[in-house]
DNA sequence: TGTACATCAGTGAACGCGCGTTCACTGATGTAC
DNA sequence: TGTACATCAGTGAACGCGCGTTCACTGATGTAC
């Protein structure tokens, strides 16, 4: 899928930015594949030509956004507060992406390029929980504190005075867990 | 807000019903009013009537739901682990509202209703925290950890082999935190 | 107790609008010869 | 190199539909006297 396959520019990327900027603005469900064809300045048709429905446009977002989580997390494969860091960092810096991959009722779930990509991040984070504890509860409660602070700070639930780095809030909370490996 | 100052009994119920019903199946943003009209077997006209529009509907279930979490949470304040387990509890009992209660751009976050609502609920969980530990930031993890939990499991994205309770699959990920208070 | 009137929760027809979908089309690109 | 043709990404007019909103209405309840 590279630019000079299409007639009018990249219309695939056109629509899916077009999309990202929708999701941040009204949520995965507030907006129409005609609203999408307005901002990416193409025909109305387009959008349902390329993705055919919205689900489909969903399921490559999915499929896109677990792709840039999994790239992410592997760079801090060597320390695992920094992986636990990164999820929250990639969920503020990319929230719309975030939104719809924990969604998997709006999108594809099956896909084969879903299931890859989000077994591909999955494992980052099996392999980090594996080298800093081997009990499985406490792998999951690693998973669970960096998806609680990340959806909270997404919700505005969390204390105003936190400050506006959601990383530098995330670690002395990851530390209150991480720092004492059981 | 009796049944007995309807004419055709209590619509306000009957159209929160329809909602929470409708959120379950279709989520905070996958209905219209006149579905939910149709779901109660009242005239589409009745929801907009008695609610002005969504946003006023999404308020009413928004404090309806706080409210019963709070009532939820109050009752297990004696024992933090026990708080813990009934928010996740609550999540999963009452994913609708959940799940619109922490999507404040659904609803009007500044009804003196809701705030005092949603400070009822609040406060449990900030007393329950102090009196378990006066770390800030060790609050902020047991937060972020039970409603993580919770997300994680209505999202679907926790392994198939926890089993069918979420507060048994809880428990023990809650002790890996809460059992060693620093 | 009975009558007259005001209130207002809920109705239902009518409206204009944006939606997804269909479908014949356009025109740039790639291929055959 | 040049011509002819096939492909297919993207267009735009037209469609039927469900939506929120408006508005005159109905009829049960509450109140005044």
């Amino acid at each position: 899928m590279n630019q000079a396959s299409y007639h009018h520019g990249n219309l695939r990327r056109a629509v899916l930015d077009a999309a990202i900027g929708a999701i941040e603005e009204s949520g995965p469900a507030g907006w129409s594949l005609r609203e999408l064809a307005r901002r990416a300045g193409v025909s109305h048709a387009a959008p349902a030509h390329h993705f055919g429905d919205k689900t489909g446009l969903l399921t490559a977002i999915a499929v896109e956004g677990y792709t840039l989580f999994a790239d992410t997390l592997e760079r801090t494969a060597d320390d695992f507060l920094e992986t636990g860091l990164a999820y929250v960092r990639f969920a503020i810096d990319h929230r719309a992406y975030f939104e719809v991959m924990f969604r998997p009722e709006l999108y594809r779930a099956d896909d084969p390029e879903m299931i890859a990509a989000a077994e591909r991040a999955h494992d980052v984070l099996v392999r980090g929980a594996a080298r800093y504890s081997t009990d499985r509860a406490t792998a999951i409660a690693s998973w669970s504190i960096v998806h609680g602070f990340a959806s909270l700070w997404l919700s505005g639930a969390l204390p105003d005075d936190l400050g506006d780095s959601p990383e530098d809030a995330a670690r002395p909370v990851l530390r209150a867990f991480l720092a004492d490996p059981p």
